[in-house]
DNA sequence: GTGAAAGCGCTAACAA
DNA sequence: TTGTTAGCGCTTTCAC
């Protein structure tokens, strides 16, 4: 590897000339910064980042932790955060957390010993503990929250989303809509739960307990919950379904048709999560969609503005909207 | 952040007695090394990988570049990959190079300032030329090839999963058979049109070039390829589609359906690579799945096998077997 | 078995 | 405007 001093003696100058002709021009004379520049081209110099992370202190490096890089929410977040880093010149390491703790800790402490300067992250369960391995990182929590103090946070309107989901069904006809719900650990579950229970109580609907199933946000736990739900007696069963998140939607859609019910002539579904198969199956599900790349974007453009600032500022939560996406899975009652 | 000299301090011993405890236990006496040890966890000290890096000119950092972190396909290479290489105590920095030359030439650089250790890339178009960026840097292709001399590369055997489909659908009594085959400049399109016609030849069937449309391996150009083929006269229009990838096979979806015809009745398709959607899809779409996980996890352990020897190994080639699934999207003709 | 000292490549006082 | 020097935190000779 080609190194500062290299530049130097070609353009026969001294290294700290050469430093200050690349990161900071206007602190040395026009004619040997040119000469330095060419030198430096010349040779295809690249700056060793670890010897300039370690005397600057910083590492221009910033951590993303998401819970599942496999899920189309996360991977189309991270590409919005990669995106918004790379227009500031920041590097992300990317770790996914898998939604273990565990994994999160082990994570933080790697990331932590390579001198990040700021971190955005997909809270686990056990975040808020964690996070004291990072001392005093600047933090972002994206998606969800972890309760944490002092943690600023870029999150989605999910309360208004889910409400506006069975506001949808009401106005079709539906009365008895179920729901399945994510886990209660995690605050985007409650607040879809929320939503839905807003929706029902400002209609004049009673929330029903057994209407209400709770799945992991996974296929598998939709597809228990949908079962759940469905083989109630034919005059309690929900006539519609909103379902809390895509995979637990993916899940919903295959208990739906083992049962051999019609979508959406006996069962309205609809859905938190937009994805790509939401689109393509038929009938073509009612989602609620997140603004994914966005939140992801907005998210790290924050954590770098954050970054620039000498002071600390008050803990922000920022709330994205969601938009409804009424295709062919939800009809009149 | 807590360093070296800090623990040195609190266990009344030299910083270069606590290195070796840390990183060379077996160099030190069991009892300082153990007061070290407890000195270490107590202060919970981090080493900073930085200046470690610097100093052994060596970052346990590995470069991963994908095309399209979006596409499942991608994003589940990545976790094996990610997987892989924590097993091994390295960690991985994700690139994104969306197909574009220009952003692989410029994360390339990125990475090599950050003194990596390998690289792992799915080459785009001019990878040849880009990875002189990274000098002698150990590199595995994934996934395709650049015809880079000396880079060792895990692949797909996409021939043989082509010729398979084809020969699944030859079996259907299909004889029309067209392909949306992928752009040329990818190696994976070029292997899996080989495969094709191979199942044709060797089936005494012609390779007829008009039954054969060249998409760009996004939806919107397998939509496109599908209709071309689609409206060619009844007499001539195929009765089956083998579609490259599964993007392209999305857009192939769509447009059989904006022209009404019967998946599997009027037409049967067949795509390789598998996803969420082709399974939930319906009729479920019959496909041929890539080990994607399993092909990052030893293409990394490949490489870090790879870091280990000393000397030059003779350049490899693996070839990972595909999964034909047959579901319902093909029948008898 | 342990400590002192040098140095990885870079930047930032401080001098000139 | 430019050069000299010190030092970021770590590992590794080289002594003892």
């Amino acid at each position: 590897m080609i190194k500062i001093e290299d530049v130097a003696k070609l353009a026969e100058v001294s290294s700290s000339t050469v430093s200050r002709a690349l990161t900071r021009p206007d602190m040395v004379a026009p004619s040997t910064r040119e000469r330095v520049i060419r030198a430096a081209h010349q040779l295809g110099y690249q700056p060793n980042k670890l010897a300039r992370g370690l005397r600057k202190q910083q590492s221009h490096l910033l951590g993303l932790m998401v819970t599942d890089i496999l899920a189309p929410f996360h991977a189309t977040l991270a590409k919005g955060v990669q995106d918004a880093a790379e227009k500031h010149g920041y590097v992300v390491f990317l770790f996914n957390t898998d939604e273990q703790p565990e994994k999160e800790e082990r994570y933080l402490k790697e990331l932590q010993s390579h001198l990040p300067e700021g971190l955005l992250i997909v809270p686990t369960s056990k975040t808020r503990q964690n996070l004291g391995i990072v001392g005093n990182l600047t933090v972002i929590e994206l998606d969800r929250t972890s309760g944490t103090p002092g943690v600023h946070s870029v999150l989605v309107d999910n309360v208004t989303g889910a409400r506006g989901a069975v506001e949808h069904l009401i106005k079709l006809g539906h009365r008895r809509i179920g729901m399945v719900a994510g886990p209660h650990s995690v605050t985007t579950a409650l607040e879809r739960l929320e939503g839905y229970k807003q929706a029902l109580l400002s209609a004049g609907l009673q929330v029903q307990e057994e209407l209400i199933a709770t799945g992991d946000h996974k296929e598998e736990g939709g597809y228990r919950a949908t079962q759940t739900l469905l083989s109630l007696p034919p005059k309690l069963r929900p006539t519609a379904l909103f379902v809390g998140n895509s995979e637990m939607a993916a899940g919903a859609v295959l208990a739906v048709r083992d049962l051999h019910l019609n979508i959406p002539n006996q069962l309205s579904l609809i859905s938190f999560d937009d994805t790509r198969w939401a689109r393509l199956m038929q009938p073509a599900l009612s989602v609620v969609a997140q603004p994914a790349y966005d939140l992801g974007y907005i998210a790290c453009e924050t954590l770098i503005s954050l970054l620039k600032r000498d002071k600390p500022v008050p803990t922000t939560t920022l709330r994205l909207n969601t938009e409804l996406i009424i295709r062919q899975s939800t009809a009149p009652r």
